[in-house]
DNA sequence: GCTCTATGTAAACCGTGAATGACAAAAATG
DNA sequence: CATTTTTGTCATTCACGGTTTACATAGAGC
């Protein structure tokens, strides 16, 4: 046992990092406060403490995983081909993407979603693209993003486990990619 | 005022619409019973006599708009056009697409969802693509409807208002329709 | 060691919302 | 008209969950 019993610094980060585990897999609503503060191993009072509410911890969660830093999609001409690689592998334990999408259905959640999106990923994918229609676009791009994690969800119907077939990866690649350079 | 004051054949009906705007519209965990009997001008236990639980409900009312005569999507090589005019219109009233996307994070509501998906479009729809892959290409087309969806909840960013761009228009159309007949 | 602050725990509070049951009233049946 | 069934309303119950409060204890500073 490094360091002290009791460290606000380390507490808060275990929160931090159960906030994203269960918020990924269960959606905000569903996702109690208990049981993040139950996977982190310390008491539900915390998180007002440390967050102020349920909200502000989900924002802290997800804000924490949208720093560019924490993004492992660069935002360059690899982004088609990085992104169908992070998502074949859809480890579900601190996946922003899934996060932000059982997220939408709640209002207050909804917001912190909308605003980390547009401010963390739209706007400078979008700069990036340039014209035409570069906020339009990476518009595109996460919405093809999103329709990439639902299939995840959807992928019990696949006949293969855990892997995109060739040809569907071939076609996720090309999709990505003629966005980012649109035709003609 | 047509008929009798009191007519369960009425009230169940308008039960249902009423579940299916509210669902559409708030997803399934933030859509309240009472919400929904407001809006249908019912009392809120109604709920329970005519269809036993929010749950029931939820699937009398998904179910209702998937049926095939409801489904104004047909199953043929207009899908991608038919699909992509669909939702360019987006009404949001009794919309199953979005009503499905909204109740995802809701873990009982998702059961009902991935079932009536399933059997009521994935199964059919493979089977009709037919080989090779005939369900992996319609959960393929399923998620890229989803991503559709999400784009049309992110269409706030496009400076146009509720039309696509005719490129992104004819992206779409070429998307599916390169699922629907895979090249090579 | 004593004091003060930081950290952690336990219990209760409080609103919300689905579900239930007893009752009232209308319509159907004879 | 009497009775039975259907339909609607009201009040209540019950569980769940976020938040707050009061309290206990560990660590830091003197």
């Amino acid at each position: 046992m490094p360091g002290k019993l009791r460290d606000g610094e380390r507490t808060r980060k275990r929160i931090l990092a159960a906030a994203q585990e269960v918020f990924s897999t269960h959606g905000y609503a569903q996702a109690g406060v208990r049981d993040i503060t139950a996977l982190a191993g310390v008491n539900a009072a915390l998180v007002n403490r440390y967050f102020g509410s349920k909200e502000q911890l989900f924002e802290a969660a997800l804000s924490e995983l949208l720093k560019p830093e924490s993004v492992e999609v660069p935002l360059d001409e690899r982004f088609g081909q990085a992104i169908v690689a992070r998502f074949a592998a859809a480890s579900d334990q601190a996946n922003p993407l899934r996060m932000m999408m059982l997220a939408m259905a709640d209002a207050g959640a909804r917001a912190v979603v909308d605003r980390l999106l547009r401010e963390r990923f739209i706007e400078p994918l979008g700069a990036w693209l340039g014209e035409p229609h570069g906020l339009e676009r990476a518009a595109q791009l996460a919405a093809l993003a999103a329709g990439l994690s639902v299939y995840r969800s959807l992928y019990p119907l696949d006949p293969m486990q855990g892997e995109f077939t060739p040809g569907t990866r071939e076609w996720l690649e090309r999709a990505f990619q003629s966005i980012i350079v649109p035709p003609g």
